[in-house]
DNA sequence: ACCTGAACACCGTTCAAGT
DNA sequence: ACCTGAACACCGTTCAAGT
């Protein structure tokens, strides 16, 4: 036989010449990132995710920080541009579920943005579109700037804290942390816990519309 | 002479006995972290801040996730912790203040906490301290849920805002992404930065307050 | 031009050994 | 009991070398 005898790890064949685009390595660490979490993104876990060696990655991105932002405007590519249709309240409505939606698919981009909020095309796109609408229909600039704080304020925290209730991992809990805690000292929470939170139909998600109502109430009020 | 001849890199001597504590470790990672940011954060920078061998720290925390649970903690133990004295307004904006200053100390806290939310007593005295002020003064448990949701959703995202602002770096940016940008092609966001971000007076945290006005004018019309 | 292997300076952590 | 050195399996990244 003229074929090599069969071998128990055989090392993957050469990857063919442009197997890989500058999209394929942003898409590849966006689907790591949401299948294994941010932490299992590593040049080295990508480069296997795309049937490559690590260093053929670095034709394409400068390093792994330059991948962490793109997949951070990767993000907010997903993300419902609004239009100046004139109708501020309904856009912004749409928007902002549609941030929650997209942070939600991806709960990783909520804690890359403190580190790397380098924006991106995306990002300055729905930015841009953002100020258009509160511009556009009457706000001035210093309440432009007020509602859209609160706005991403608003979106971003609600976000963040959806992102921790479905990472909350009670048996990974530092024990030094839960040594000597007690229901009781927290009384409460064990109230709001029993009575509400566990009850039927209750669902954190429902706070959603209610608190950008809020917001977007007080911005009617700026304009 | 007895004494062995000057070394250029001499080997630091033997750490006294009982020279570290759990305290002092977190309280080290927490310089650490503030300083040099939480990408600096290792065990073996932990170590040297320390003035340790690596290996002695885990004579008091179990490994490294055991110290970003800590060190989370520790922060939320910095903040005003509100009372039930009736008047929620009050305490519930004093909180808030307290907790936007304390993210600002420590802005490396809030991307910590979409992987780390696992809850250690300084979070869980907050947390009940806030419910004890909202349902003694005559919210639902529905409205408490709304309320609480509404409040922390603003200040983490505010706050998360806040170290986006302070560590954007321009040259930083992944030249894939700066690559055939254009500030023309977002007209209003050089608009909005020219005649109002740079001009006199302008500071993004000007709308924490008026921000929060919105949130507890819409939680004062569940109550 | 595009992909790769070897090597380097780092990590977190185990384990056995000092004092 | 508390601190340590050596070692292991990882990282990101350089550099020179294949095709």
């Amino acid at each position: 036989m003229s074929t090599p005898p069969a071998n128990a790890n055989p090392k993957p064949p050469r990857a063919p010449r442009n197997s890989l685009t500058y999209d394929r390595v942003v898409a590849g660490a966006v689907d790591l990132a949401d299948d294994q979490g941010i932490d299992a993104l590593t040049m080295r876990a990508l480069a296997t995710h795309l049937e490559v060696r690590p260093m053929a990655i670095y034709h394409y991105v400068a390093n792994k920080d330059a991948i962490l932002d793109a997949i951070v405007d990767a993000v907010f590519g997903e993300v419902y541009i609004p239009e100046a249709t004139g109708d501020w309240r309904d856009e912004l409505t749409t928007r902002s579920a549609s941030m929650r939606a997209t942070l939600g698919r991806h709960p990783w981009a909520v804690g890359l943005l403190e580190t790397r909020p380098n924006p991106g095309i995306a990002s300055l796109t729905n930015h841009n579109a953002v100020l258009d609408v509160l511009l556009t229909t009457g706000f001035s600039l210093p309440a432009t700037a007020h509602a859209y704080a609160a706005i991403d304020a608003f979106v971003y925290g609600f976000a963040l804290q959806e992102a921790m209730l479905n990472s909350v991992d009670l048996a990974g809990s530092a024990p030094e942390l839960l040594a000597g805690m007690n229901l009781t000292d927290f009384p409460r929470i064990t109230e709001f816990a029993m009575q509400h939170v566990m009850q039927p139909g209750y669902a954190f998600g429902n706070s959603f519309d209610v608190g950008l109502t809020m917001v977007l109430n007080g911005i009617a009020a700026l304009r």
